[in-house]
DNA sequence: ATTATCTATAGATCTATAGATAATGC
DNA sequence: ATTATCTATAGATCTATAGATAATGC
């Protein structure tokens, strides 16, 4: 493993269980077995480490997207949706020690700082919301407006930090159970759920190929 | 307002939205308006002015609850139960700038230090645990433990933490639906829930008579 | 006389930089 | 030549203590 991505799981782990605030640059050397010090010829500071590793818990969901939209803007928006939370869910699933339990961290969502991380995560609210919008029943439309709903959805998606947190399995299965709920959350009934669920499935099994191949 | 309680309840506010470590002394003494030396001869240490908060989140329903217990020990055991998960979400429920919060924060539940607090759950734990035992159907009692039970419902009633920091409403209402989601979680019956609602109110009331005029 | 505050400061720790030294890749 | 580490340290900040001064209650 590079001495970067060593850094930054040796920060994780720490960050998770200690806050951000609680853990020193000196703790996260000691962790990897190199000094202090050489941790800024990695990193330019203490909140780069931070950020970057918020980045890894949005970045991939965001990156697989932004390649389905523009492969893809013709399909059922429903099947883009539930794939959406789909592949957010795998991303929050297999990043290392659970990191989006940082969000819930008073250093994290307080502070407006932590650069990209921010802004990048809102653009995954936007695409919900966007997407949500475009299958949303009437009775649904009526209640909440799209910035709301992108909200919704993406903490419906998020769900599974917790399930995480608390020791559950979360497989694939646990995935369709929370795209499915994304799409009821819309007011989508059953019978396009499971359409959608179809083809998504398809859409992610063809993802998973592509990116073995690559 | 005394100049401990105005300490803590500035340190509150701060450890609720900065996190412990993130928060100096230097910032709760001027929050309240004093130097931060200043704080020392109210509180031995930062760790003690947490502590102290903490208790005021679980103290209030331990002493009301040992009270109840010796007042009237051969009451309906589901009437009792219900009473102590009504009386420990209403705690939680007023406790200032929603303390609880501060249980799911990193620096608190791994330190095993914060002397009285963790006893002192573990003690209303058990009391659920003990009075869960008691209603359990057959069928719950044969899958879990009752240390695993007052766990599970010591964090049933815990919810309402995250409905206050949702900004949902929690009055007597949500209080009262909590506590029947305890005794369901039991395995209770519907019309034995609703027998234990009714004596629990009646009881509730007397305690809060008895509060005001003492 | 007691209680609460203040100033001043010790001592620890923490982040980040500077510059030297070692390891690695062509 | 580049990359990664090291030692040493500056400068900031943080917790807690010591001792002086002011406010309060009998």
């Amino acid at each position: 493993m590079p001495p970067r991505e060593e850094i930054l799981d040796a920060a994780a782990c720490l960050f998770v269980n200690q806050g951000f605030a609680g853990t020193s640059t000196r703790e996260i050397a000691e962790a990897v077995g190199i000094r202090q010090a050489s941790l800024y010829h990695h990193f330019q500071n203490k909140d780069e480490i931070l950020e970057e590793l918020l980045l890894l818990s949005v970045r991939p969901s965001l990156d697989i997207f932004e390649k389905i939209e523009v492969e893809c803007p013709g399909e059922v928006p429903e099947a883009t949706l539930y794939l959406l939370a789909l592949i957010d869910v795998d991303t929050l699933a297999r990043v290392p020690h659970n990191i989006g339990k940082l969000y819930a961290m008073p250093d994290v969502m307080m502070n407006v700082v932590y650069g990209q991380f921010q802004p990048a995560r809102r653009e995954l609210a936007d695409a919900y919301g966007r997407l949500g919008a475009k299958v949303v029943s009437e009775r649904v439309a009526a209640t909440v407006s799209i910035k709301q709903l992108g909200g919704i959805l993406i903490e419906q998606a998020e769900t599974v930090i917790r399930s995480r947190a608390d020791g559950d399995k979360v497989g694939r299965a646990e995935a369709d159970a929370i795209a499915a709920a994304c799409l009821r959350v819309c007011g989508v009934p059953q019978d396009r759920i499971d359409q959608a669920a179809a083809i998504a499935s398809d859409l992610m099994s063809a993802l998973i190929e592509e990116r073995c191949t690559q």
